[in-house]
RNA sequence: GGAGGGGUGGCCGAGCGGCUUAAGGCGACGGUUUGCUAAACCGUUAUACGGUCGAAAGGCUGUAUCCAGGGUUCAAAUCCCUGCCCCUCCGCCA
C-alpha cells in the first residue's frame, strides 16, 4: 500500500508507475474519491466535536442540579445529522480502502521499463553442461529411476500434484535440509517453522489479497488460506508491531510447502515438475532499516545464488522489468536454472525488495533510537530456493548416459553418503 | 466440542453508565540536589488521521483509539450482541 498523502502529492509518479507496470487504475478518480472521503471525515469530526462539547455541558448542568433537557434535544438533532453523513462516509471509505489496496508499488528507478522481454540478465554461468548423448527430460529420468509417481499422485489428489518415492523422497528432504542448514549457519538467518494456514489479514498484508484471491486455496469453514509461500507467515510475524532499531536487521529462513491453485494455467507449461499445485520451498525473509534495503537485497540475492553455486548448477540472474514484477515489489531479481533435458531456463527464485509497501499494509514499524520516531521497516524476501524445479534441474544436469543420476557432492552427507541414484 | 473466568497505556493494576482529560504503582526519559553513585524531590511519558502556524525541528488545535466489529443511550472502558485471543475444568484426539 502506498501512503495516501504520497499519492496526493505525487500523482504523476504514481500514474507513471501504473503505466510502466501495464496496470489499469484511474488515479484521478481515486484522488477525487480520496478528497471526498476527507471532506466527509472533516464534517463528521466537526459534529463529534460539537457532541463532545454538549456532553461536557450536560455534565456541568447535572453537577449543578439543573435541567439539561434542551442540551439533550440539541444533541439528538446532531446525532440524526451524523447518522446521515456517516452512512455516506462509510460508502466512500469502503471504496477508498479497496481501491488503495489495488494500487501497485512504485518500481525502483533501476528497474527496466517494459514487458518480460525487457528483463535484463545481469549474471550467467560461464558454461552450460555438455553431454555426449541426448539429455533426457526429468519426467523420463524420474520414471526410469522410479523416484516420482505422477500417476498415483493424480489418483490420490489430482493432476499436477507430486508423489516422491524412495531416493526421490530422500533427495527432496536432503535438499530442503541442506538449504535451511546453509542459510541458518552461514547466512545468519534464524530458522522458523511457521503455520501453513494463515488468515485473511496476513494474506492482505503481504499483498496476495485482494488481487490474487483466485490463485489461493482457502478453507471453507474458517476462511483460512493455505500459504502460497512462506513469505506470508514470516513477514506477518511482526504485523502490527513496533520493533526497536537495535533489533534490525532481522533475517528469517523457513522450509514450508507452498500451495498454488493457479486456476488459469494449462498445457505444456504444466507437465512434470514445472508447475505443480503443491511444492516445497525454502524462503528467506528480512526486516531492515530503509537506508539498508538495497544492500540487503544484493546480499539476499547472493545468499540464494550460493545454494546453486554449491550444487554446481548452471543458472542466470535477471532484473525483472516493470511489467514482470509482482504487485508489491519495488525491485525483483529472478534466478533461473538451466535444464538441459527440456533445454529451458526454470525460475527457482525471486528476490524482492518491497520497501515499505508490505510494512505499511501490515503496519510493521520500528522506533528510531536517535529521534525516537516510529517509521515503517523495509521488508524483503527471496526463495532460497524453490524445490520442485530444483529437483528437475538436478536430475537433468546430473544425468548419466545409463539414466542414473549423480548426487551433488554437498548433498552426500544428507543422503547417507550415497553418490548416485540408480534404477 | 461443552462449562466457566478473563482481555484496560511500555509493564502491573483500579475503574464497571455522566465526578476519568483512565486512579495508583513500576519502568524509561529530562531536571533539581550531590565530590561520584545511589536515594529523595519535581516534571515528562502512546499512536493514527485531519486542520492550522513554521524554512525546518516542532508548536497549537480537532477527531478516533480501554482486544475487534456492531448495537442501546443525549452520554459507554463501563450495558447488550457477534467475532478473535488467553486462562481453568470436562470431553475427544496425534
Amino acid at each position: 500500500m502506498l501512503d495516501a498523502k504520497f499519492i496526493r502529492n505525487n500523482p504523476d509518479l504514481v500514474r507513471q508507475a501504473i503505466r510502466n507496470r501495464n496496470y489499469k487504475f484511474d488515479i484521478d478518480t481515486f484522488l477525487k474519491l480520496e478528497q471526498e472521503r476527507r471532506t466527509l471525515l472533516a464534517q463528521i469530526e466537526e459534529l463529534y466535536a460539537a457532541q463532545n462539547k454538549i456532553d461536557k455541558e450536560v455534565k456541568t448542568l447535572l453537577a449543578e442540579k439543573k435541567d439539561p433537557q434542551s442540551k439533550i434535544e440539541e444533541s439528538k438533532r446532531i446525532k440524526q445529522k451524523l447518522a446521515d453523513i456517516e452512512k455516506q462516509f462509510s460508502e466512500f471509505d469502503a471504496k477508498y480502502k479497496t481501491d488503495i489496496d489495488r494500487i501497485p508499488n512504485i518500481p525502483h528507478p533501476s528497474v527496466p521499463i517494459g514487458d518480460a522481454s525487457h528483463n535484463k540478465i545481469i549474471k550467467e554461468s560461464a558454461k552450460l553442461p555438455k553431454f555426449d548423448f541426448k539429455p533426457q527430460e526429468h519426467i523420463v529420468l524420474a520414471e526410469h529411476l522410479n523416484i516420482i509417481d505422477f500417476k498415483r499422485a493424480a489418483k490420490i489428489t489430482g493432476s499436477n500434484f507430486v508423489l516422491f518415492k524412495g531416493e526421490g523422497a530422500r533427495l527432496e528432504r536432503a535438499l530442503f535440509n541442506f538449504m535451511v542448514d546453509l542459510h541458518a549457519a552461514e547466512g545468519g538467518y534464524t530458522e522458523i517453522f511457521p503455520p501453513k494456514l494463515v488468515n485473511r489479514a496476513s494474506m492482505r498484508a503481504t499483498g496476495q489479497l485482494p488481487n490474487l484471491e483466485e490463485d489461493m486455496y482457502v478453507t471453507k469453514e474458517e476462511d483460512l488460506f493455505l500459504i502460497p509461500t512462506a513469505e506470508v507467515p514470516l513477514t506477518n510475524i511482526y504485523r502490527d508491531e513496533i520493533l526497536n532499531e537495535d533489533d534490525l536487521p532481522i533475517y528469517y529462513v523457513a522450509y514450508t510447502p507452498c500451495f498454488r491453485l493457479e486456476a488459469g494455467s494449462y498445457g505444456k507449461e504444466t507437465r512434470g515438475l514445472m508447475r505443480v499445485h503443491e511444492f516445497d520451498k525454502v524462503e528467506l525473509v528480512k526486516f531492515v532499516k530503509p537506508s539498508d534495503s538495497y544492500d540487503e537485497l544484493d546480499k539476499l540475492l547472493a545468499d540464494a545464488c550460493k545454494v546453486l553455486d554449491m550444487l554446481a548448477l548452471p543458472y542466470r540472474v535477471a532484473i525483472l522489468s516493470t511489467q514482470d514484477m509482482s504487485f508489491a515489489a519495488s525491485k525483483c531479481y529472478d534466478i533461473e536454472l538451466y535444464a538441459p533435458g527440456l533445454d529451458r531456463w526454470l525460475e527457482v527464485s525471486s528476490c524482492s525488495n518491497f520497501e515499505d509497501f508490505q510494512a505499511r499494509r501490515g503496519n510493521i514499524r520500528y522506533k528510531d533510537t536517535k529521534t525516537g520516531k516510529t517509521q515503517y521497516v523495509h521488508t524483503l524476501n527471496g526463495s532460497g530456493v524453490a524445490l520442485a524445479r530444483l529437483v528437475a534441474a538436478i536430475l537433468e544436469n546430473y544425468q548419466q548416459k545409463d539414466g542414473s543420476v549423480i548426487i551433488p557432492k554437498v548433498l552426500k552427507r544428507y543422503m547417507d553418503g550415497r553418490k548416485k541414484i540408480t534404477k
